[in-house]
DNA sequence: ACAGTTTCCCGTAAATGC
DNA sequence: TGCATTTACGGGAAACTG
C-alpha cells in the first residue's frame, strides 16, 4: 500500500557537497483539523538505484529518521526538518565508469513517510530531483552545468541516466539561460552583443545563427581549440570575478566583456585617443583588462592593453580605482592616466567617478604603486547568490523542500 | 606490575588541534634478539587526570588500540605508529575555569603497553610530555606562547598545572627564546639591536636591562598599553609576515623592524636624503612599512613614510618589487622613487637588485600602479616550519614520539 | 605518468556559549 | 552584552587511485 507520490512542482536539481551539512525539509500539504496524528519520515540517500547504475555510493551520516511533534505543525500544514552530513566514496562499479564524470552522475533522496491518523496508517514515498554530489568546491562549475543543462533540456522529474545521452541545446534557449545566470547572480544579464560575442566563441564567424545547437561536450566537457579549459569554465570564472570584484561596474553596464581582440580594435579605430574598453581575459580564467586607442603622429592608431586583473590583484586594489589610478610611466616624463573615454565615448569620471573607493592618488604627495587606499571593500548589492547555492526544491509528500543549510560559496 | 616510565630526553610540549590528524608513534628501545614476541599499544587522551582539572574533555576519534606485527620490526626497534583525531569538547566544570585560556591548559596522552615476550607479560606505561588543544588555528599563536613559556621555564616533564602560576622569566633567557623563533622559522634570528628595541618595547626605556623579568601575563595575555593585541600577539603576527611575504628581504638582514618612530627619526637624521629603513607596525598586527628622509630647502629634515603592507597587499605584489617600483607623484612632476638609500648607506638596487621578482616598472613604456609584474612567488628557502608545526618528541615506553601527520602551515 | 577525484587543513566568517 | 571559543566551509594544495 505504499503510495509513491510524483513531485508536482518541479524546479531544479541541487548540487550537494560531501561533508557540508545540508538541510532537507518535507512537508505534508493535506490540512486536518484532527491533533492526534504523527508523521514519521524517513531519508534514504540513492534508495532504490540498481546496482551498479552508480559509480559512487554516499551515506547519510546523521540521523535519518524523525518523528513529527505537535510543536511543528505550523504554517498549516506538517513538517519535518532534517540536518544531513553525507559522507565520503565507497568505491562500488559502475556501468558508466569513465564516461562520466562525477558532476554528470545524479543522485537523489527517498523520503519514505509513515502518516497515522486516527488508527489509520498510511505509507507515503517521494523523492527528490536529480542530485549531484561533489566533494570539493572545485567541482561546483562543472556540477553547476549539469544543472544548467539538465533544466534546459527536460521536464522529466527524476531522469538520473539524463547525462548518460545528454540532448543539443538550441543556441538561442542557452543563451537565454547564460544570461540568467548573469541576472540572477551578478545583477544584470548579458546584452544581445555579448550574447552574439559569446555565439561568436562557440560557434565561430556564424555568430547570429540562433538556431545552432551546441552540445554537451561542446558546452561544458571539451577545452576551447588551444586553451586548457571549456566554454563553461571559462564564463563561470568571468562570472565568479564579476561576483567577488567587479559588481558595481558590471551592474552600470561599463564592462564589453566577451569582445575579441579583432572586435576590439574595429570597435576602437577612429574613437577619440584615449578611448578605452574593458573586457575579459579569453586566454586565462578569470581576468578582466582594458585597452585603450592611441594615435601616432602619422595619425597610425595604436591599441594598448594591459595584462589581465585578476582575484589576486583586484582584492588589493577595487577595479574602479584601478582604472582612475593607472598610468603609464616613462622615464623623465610626467605621467599620464591614458585611459579618457569609456567607449564609445564616455569620460573617464563621469563614467567611474560615483564608484571610486578610496581616496584618489593624486593629492599633493602621494605615491604609486600602492597610495594609501583603503582595503578593498567589495559589498554586494544583493545577497551573494551563487551557482553552488542550493535553491529551495518543493513537490509534495506531500511537500519536500532541500536547501543547504549555508550557501557553499 | 605496571611500570610508569618516566620520559629520558625532554624536549616540548606539543599543539594539537581538534579535527585535525595527528600521529603517535611509541617505541621499544629493548634489543630483543627472540621474534616471538608481541606489543599491544593502547593511546588514551588525559587518561588519569582528576576530574574536575581540566574545563575541556577530548577523545581520540580513531582505533586507539595497536597490536605491532613482526613487519613493524625496523630500525632495530619495536614500533606502532598511531593516527588519530581529537573530537570536539564536551564541557567539565573546571576548578581553573575563568581564570585560564584554552591555550593554557594543559592535557596529556597516556600510552598502556603490554609486552609479551615467551610467555612472559611485562606493562609498560608512560606519558607525553603536556599538550595544548586548539580548535581553530587562530589559537595557535597562543598555544605556541604556552609552549615556548613551559620550556623556557620549568624542567618538569609533566606539569599540567603550570599554568596555574606561571614564573616571570628572565629577560635574557626570553630574547634568546625570542631570537630562536626568528631564526628557526625565518632563517635568520634577532640582532643585539633588535632585541634591546623589543626589550624596550616591554620595559619602556630600561631596555638595555638584561636582567628585567617579563611575566607570562605581559608576554602574552595583556594588552600592550593603548594596543588591542599582546605582545607577543604582535611578535608573532610579525613572524608571520616575514615567513609568508618577505623571507629574502629579512634574511639579507635589511629589516631594521622594530625601532620605534621616535628612535627612527634619531637614525634617519643627518642621514643622505633618500635614507631609508624598514620597520614593523606597531600599530596594526602583520604591516611592514618604510621611511625615508629628505631635507627641505632650508635644511630641515623631513620623515615620511607609507601605510603599513599587510599580507594582502604584499601577496599582490612583493615587498622587494615594492620598493623598486614606488614612487611619489605630484601633479605635472616627472616621479621618482624617493628611497635611494637603505639605512645606513646602500644604494638600493646594491641592496635589492637579487630579489626583485619581476620586471622593473621602468621599461619605454609602462604603468603604474600595477604594472606588468608577475604574481608573487615567495619561496621559502627552507621547509616551511611554523609555531604551529608539531616537533617529535621522544621518550621511552621505551620511546615514544608524537608528530603531526601534516604540518598545520 | 597522469588526470580526475578526494582528502586535508588553513584562514575567514559566523555561530555558539559563558 | 561582549568576549572567548567553537563550528562551518571555501579554497588551494597534496594525496590518492585507478
Amino acid at each position: 500500500e505504499k503510495q509513491p507520490c510524483m513531485p508536482t512542482h518541479l524546479q531544479k536539481p541541487l548540487i550537494i557537497k560531501t561533508g557540508v551539512q545540508f538541510t532537507t525539509k518535507v512537508r505534508l500539504l493535506v490540512k486536518l483539523p484532527e491533533v492526534d496524528y504523527q508523521l514519521k519520515v524517513k531519508t534514504t540517500f540513492d534508495k532504490d538505484l540498481p546496482p551498479g547504475r552508480v559509480s559512487r555510493q554516499f551515506f547519510i551520516l546523521t540521523n535519518n529518521t524523525k518523528v513529527m511533534d505537535i510543536e511543528d505543525y505550523s504554517n498549516g500544514c506538517l513538517s519535518v526538518e532534517f540536518r544531513h552530513l553525507l559522507s565520503g566514496v565507497c568505491g562500488v562499479v559502475c556501468i558508466w565508469q569513465g564516461l562520466l564524470s562525477v558532476t554528470e552522475e545524479l543522485h537523489s533522496l527517498s523520503f519514505e513517510a509513515c502518516f497515522t491518523v486516527q488508527g489509520l496508517t498510511i505509507d507515503l514515498e517521494t523523492c527528490s530531483l536529480p542530485l549531484v554530489v561533489i566533494s570539493n568546491v572545485s567541482q561546483l562549475p562543472g556540477g553547476w552545468a549539469s544543472v544548467m543543462w539538465y533544466n534546459l533540456l527536460t521536464d522529466e522529474p527524476r531522469n538520473l541516466a539524463f547525462f548518460g545521452n545528454p540532448p543539443r541545446a538550441n543556441w538561442s534557449q542557452l543563451s537565454e539561460v547564460l544570461s540568467w545566470q548573469f541576472s540572477t547572480f551578478a545583477g544584470r544579464g548579458l546584452n544581445k552583443e555579448q550574447l552574439a560575442m559569446l555565439g561568436e566563441k562557440l560557434f565561430g564567424q556564424h555568430a547570429s545563427c540562433s538556431d545552432y545547437q551546441v552540445s554537451w561536450s561542446k558546452f561544458s566537457k571539451e577545452n576551447i581549440p588551444g586553451k586548457p579549459f571549456s566554454f563553461w569554465m571559462w564564463l563561470d570564472s568571468i562570472l565568479e570575478l564579476i561576483k567577488k570584484h567587479l559588481l558595481p561596474v558590471w551592474n552600470e553596464n561599463y564592462i564589453m566583456g566577451f569582445v575579441s581582440k579583432e572586435m576590439e580594435r574595429a570597435l576602437l579605430k577612429d574613437k577619440e585617443a584615449g578611448t578605452f574598453l574593458l573586457r575579459f581575459s579569453e586566454s586565462h580564467l578569470g581576468g578582466i583588462t582594458f585597452t585603450w586607442v592611441e594615435y601616432s603622429e602619422n595619425g597610425d592608431a595604436k591599441f594598448n592593453s594591459v595584462e589581465p586583473y585578476t582575484k589576486n590583484r583586484l582584492s588589493a586594489l577595487p577595479f574602479a580605482d584601478i582604472i582612475r589610478d593607472y598610468k603609464v610611466i616613462s622615464d623623465g616624463v610626467v605621467p599620464e592616466n591614458p585611459l579618457k573615454f569609456l567607449y564609445p565615448n564616455i569620460p573617464k569620471d563621469e563614467a567611474f567617478g560615483r564608484l571610486y573607493n578610496s581616496q584618489p592618488s593624486k593629492g599633493k604627495r602621494t605615491s604609486l604603486p600602492n597610495a594609501s587606499t583603503t582595503p578593498p571593500s567589495c559589498q554586494s548589492p544583493q545577497p551573494p547568490m551563487t551557482p553552488g547555492e542550493f535553491d529551495v526544491l518543493c513537490f509534495d509528500l506531500s511537500d519536500v523542500s532541500l536547501h543547504e543549510s549555508n550557501g557553499p560559496n
